[in-house]
DNA sequence: AACTTAGTTTCACATAATGGAACCACTAGG
DNA sequence: CCTAGTGGTTCCATTATGTGAAACTAAGTT
């Protein structure tokens, strides 16, 4: 299988990139040898292209090695322009403020759910999510909502990134009983999470797709069920539905204002 | 000159990402070949690769390319691993709260001011700044604060990377001026932003040194004309710089929990 | 059907990455 | 003071990779 490094170089090097985020914390180059499969010279070598590249950054006081700025500043870019985002952060805040719920806005990375943003309720409750952290999407409303609208082949990929894990009585920890519930929740058009991963906590999720079915993230109505039950977030799909569905036609045809194909036809002069 | 690319190929890998993300939206691939240098092979080879990767995302509907969810996490991962950000995080909080006006972080990027987190004002007004962004470092108070205290030739390279643009009557817009600006910071330990960068808005700002005296950052108050003066915000001098001297300490000392050397000396073992 | 325009693939060639080994700079121990 | 050990950096011959002109394919256009 090893979907692992491939792409030459430059793989190499986000791969690097990778293992010094996966620390979480700053490192030193000896700590990094030991982790990775690189000899010696070529470990360095990336490192040094890396903190070059202002990718990471070096502290030459303590000798170790973290995240760079230009990380950050990419991050940003990409936040904004991650279709999704920006054109539904208002639509969260709007439905957050009229359920009084925790809203969250999700999309899917190489199996697994990322929280791209989050609402908090009017009286938040205590969990697991919070923007940019990642989780696991068979038992989460956001992913099973994703997962449900896949094509055979993206979710059969999908599907072999799960590593089951129970985290509660009620988690699905076999691809047959989550094949089972996608095929409900694709009918149904909507997907629940019924204390699958946190006990205690429930949620409704809708897809976000295009006009062409394609899934573009996921939207969740996340409660509690000291609060409400499955009942009473299923009473609030009508609210959530046209949102979804407003966010995807949003996305979808949100072209840059000035995007008219650059007056190319006009200038037919040869190179 | 050209401090530009370098690094070999994951060099130019980067630069093509970082030309994806300066459209600030979805771009096709021949918008992107005629706004590079590149070669329509090598272009394409890059885009597949960091596509493949997940630092770009490929919309095969649209048959556009856009930043990829990869940077999403890598980004969230080094804001919350860049030292400053996170340790800082509640003293921005406190010190917001505490004298009611708009708190930065920022650091220094290639010459540039990264807005690394900000706190609004109790009564939030409107400028330029936002976490994420990046802004000029010659006419701002936490660029002049970050700059103030660099070292010799780290200020001359940075100098050469601004680009003095006159945004109000009060920008400095040579270098002369802003190196004698800059003793007087240096002297004084704080710097201020005299409506430099925008008409109506005023900053004093402190940089972040560590204990051997080298800058990690800087952190500002601002406010509006229309709401105090330079001596009313440097008024709060005393309350600012227990603050950066705090974080300055706890970002210098923050090692993980657990991180005592890895007991390697105990393991003698050869290989 | 002939002619664009946009994207993808090929292939001989040049460049750049590789990694084993040698080389510092320190620190600790004898 | 010398010697061994560790952590980091540099060399350099070998080889894998990236390069890009040009050829090709798939959609349009006229």
């Amino acid at each position: 299988m090893a979907q692992a490094t491939g792409d030459g170089t430059v793989g190499k090097a986000l791969d690097v990139l990778d293992r010094v985020a996966s620390f979480g914390r700053a490192v030193r180059f000896s700590d990094l040898l030991e982790a990775s499969p690189y000899p010696k010279a070529t470990l360095y070598r990336h490192l040094q292209t890396l903190t070059h590249q202002g990718m990471l950054s070096f502290d030459p006081d303590r000798q170790v090695y973290s995240l760079g700025i230009r990380l950050v500043r990419l991050a940003h870019a990409a936040w904004q322009q991650s279709s999704l985002a920006p054109v539904a952060r208002p639509h969260l805040e709007a439905l957050s403020q009229k359920v009084g719920e925790t809203v969250h806005l999700a999309q899917l990375d190489h199996g697994q759910v990322l929280y791209v943003d989050k609402r908090n309720a009017t009286r938040p409750i205590e969990m697991y999510s919070e923007a940019g952290k990642v989780g696991p999407a068979y038992c989460t409303g956001v992913g099973k909502a994703m997962l449900a609208f896949l094509e055979e082949p993206a979710l059969q990929e999908a599907l072999s990134q799960q590593s089951f894990h129970r985290f509660t009585p009620h988690t699905l920890i076999d691809a047959d009983a989550l094949r089972a519930d996608l095929q409900a929740i694709n009918a149904r058009g909507y997907a629940f999470d019924r204390e699958e991963h946190e006990p205690g906590i429930i949620c409704v999720a809708m897809p976000i797709l295009t006009g062409k079915g394609r899934v573009l993230g996921a939207l969740s109505v996340t409660s509690s069920t000291a609060r409400t039950s499955l009942g009473g977030l299923e009473a609030l799909v009508p609210l959530i539905r046209p949102v979804a569905a407003r966010i995807a036609d949003e996305a979808e045809n949100w072209r840059f204002p000035y995007e008219g194909r650059k007056t190319k036809q006009t200038m037919t002069a040869g190179t």
